[in-house]
DNA sequence: GTAATTTCTTGCCATAAGACAAGTTTTCTA
DNA sequence: TAGAAAACTTGTCTTATGGCAAGAAATTAC
C-alpha cells in the first residue's frame, strides 16, 4: 500500500529502486481527523505529507476576514506549503483536512539528507516544483479568461472528489465567487 | 555592473564569495531588440537570463486566439520559463522583449553542474522556485478579491516600469481586464 | 433527540466589467 | 514624411456576479 502509492508520487525516469527505498522509508504514516490542521498562518513548515487518503484544503483570510481557499489536495497529492517549508519563513497560509484522511509524513531534515545525497531525487523535487508552478500560473490565467462555471466544470472533471466532499463556501472561494453564485451555478448545470 | 546585478539576483546567506564567482563566470551577457522573442512555444527552453536593462513579458494564447500576459519582468528579475527549463518539456508559454533590452544569460548545461556541485547554489534556487511559487499563489487571490483597480494600483506601486512603457493591452490582460476597461480605470484614477 | 449551528438556496436589486463599434491619437515603416 | 497600422479612448447597451437578507435543509453537539 505504502510503496504502491509513493511510487505514484515519485515518478521519476532516473530514480533508481534503491533511492526508492530510502525516499519510502523516511515516510512513516500517520492519522488525521476531520478539520485538524497540519499548518497554521504564522508557524514555519517542519514537514509535508503525501494523502493517502481523504482531502484537505489551504487557505488565508482576506483583509475582509475571510477565508479564501487556495487549493485542494486528494488521495496521491503531496500537501505541502513550499514557501515555509524550503524558505524557512513563517507560512502565510493554513493547511487543514476536510475529512478524516491518513497521510505519509515527511520530516524537513531527512528530506534535507536525501535531497543533498540523491542528484535525481533533487532533480524530481525541482521537476514536481516547477510542474505546481506551472498549475499556479495556470490558474490565475483560467481566472482570469474562463467563466465561474467553466471552472466549476473543470474541478468537477479534475477532482470530483472534491465537489462531493467539500464545504460549498469553500469550493466557491477557491473558484473565486460567492456561496449564492456557485449555488445558482449548480442549479443551472442540473437544469 | 555584473557583478553588481548578479550579487543582488543571487542573494543567499550561505553563498561564499569564490561559489558566487563561479556562478557570475557562467553569465553571458547579450542585447535584444524591442520584440524579440527568447521562447516561443513549443520550444525547450535551454537557458533563462537576469535582466539588467529593459522589461519583457510572457504570455500564452487563450482558446479565442487572444494573448494574455502571465508575467512582466523588470530589471533585475530572473527572465524563466521554469517548466519548460527544468522539467525538459516544450514551452506553453512565450517570452519577448517590450523594449530593447541588455541581460546576462545562463545556458542550462552550466547551471546544471553548478546546481548539483554547489550545495548553496540548489539551496538558493530552491529558494527562489519557492518564492515564485508564492507569487503566483498571490496573483491569484488578487484576481478573486480584488477589484481591477487595486490591482492596478497594485502594479504600478510595484512594477512602475510596466505601466509607462508596456502596452495598454498587455496590462489589461494581465491584469484580467478588457482594453477598454483598463482604459476607463486609468481616466477614473487620473480624476 | 432536540436545540443550536452551519450549510445551502433563493429573491431582489446594484454594479463592475464585457461586447461591440466608432473615433482619435500615436507609432511604425517604407 | 505620408500612409498604414497599432494603440488608446469613449459611447451605448448587456450580462455575470455581488450584496444583503430571509428561509430551508442538513449537520453537530449536548
Amino acid at each position: 500500500m505504502k510503496e504502491q502509492i509513493l511510487r505514484q508520487v515519485y515518478q521519476h525516469p532516473e530514480l533508481s529502486d534503491s533511492d526508492l527505498e530510502k525516499i519510502f522509508s523516511i515516510h512513516e504514516k500517520i492519522q488525521l481527523k476531520k478539520g485538524d490542521f497540519i499548518l497554521k498562518e504564522g508557524q514555519t513548515a517542519n514537514n509535508y505529507m503525501v494523502l493517502e487518503k481523504g482531502i484537505m484544503r489551504s487557505f488565508v483570510y482576506d483583509y475582509n476576514g475571510d477565508d479564501i481557499t487556495t487549493n485542494f489536495f486528494i488521495e496521491n497529492e503531496i500537501v505541502i506549503e513550499v514557501s515555509s517549508l524550503f524558505q524557512r519563513i513563517p507560512a502565510k497560509e493554513y493547511m487543514q483536512s476536510l475529512t478524516d484522511c491518513s497521510c505519509y509524513k515527511i520530516d524537513f531534515d531527512k528530506f534535507q539528507e536525501l535531497f543533498h545525497s540523491i542528484e535525481n531525487f533533487r532533480e524530481w523535487g525541482r521537476a514536481w516544483l516547477s510542474n505546481s508552478l506551472f498549475e499556479f500560473k495556470q490558474r490565475s490565467v483560467s481566472i482570469i479568461k474562463e467563466s465561474a462555471t467553466d471552472r466549476y466544470l473543470t474541478l468537477l472533471k479534475r477532482k470530483p472528489q472534491i465537489i462531493q466532499q467539500a464545504p460549498l463556501k469553500n469550493i466557491a472561494s477557491f473558484l473565486g465567487v460567492t456561496d449564492s453564485s456557485l449555488s445558482r451555478i449548480r442549479k443551472s448545470i442540473n437544469l
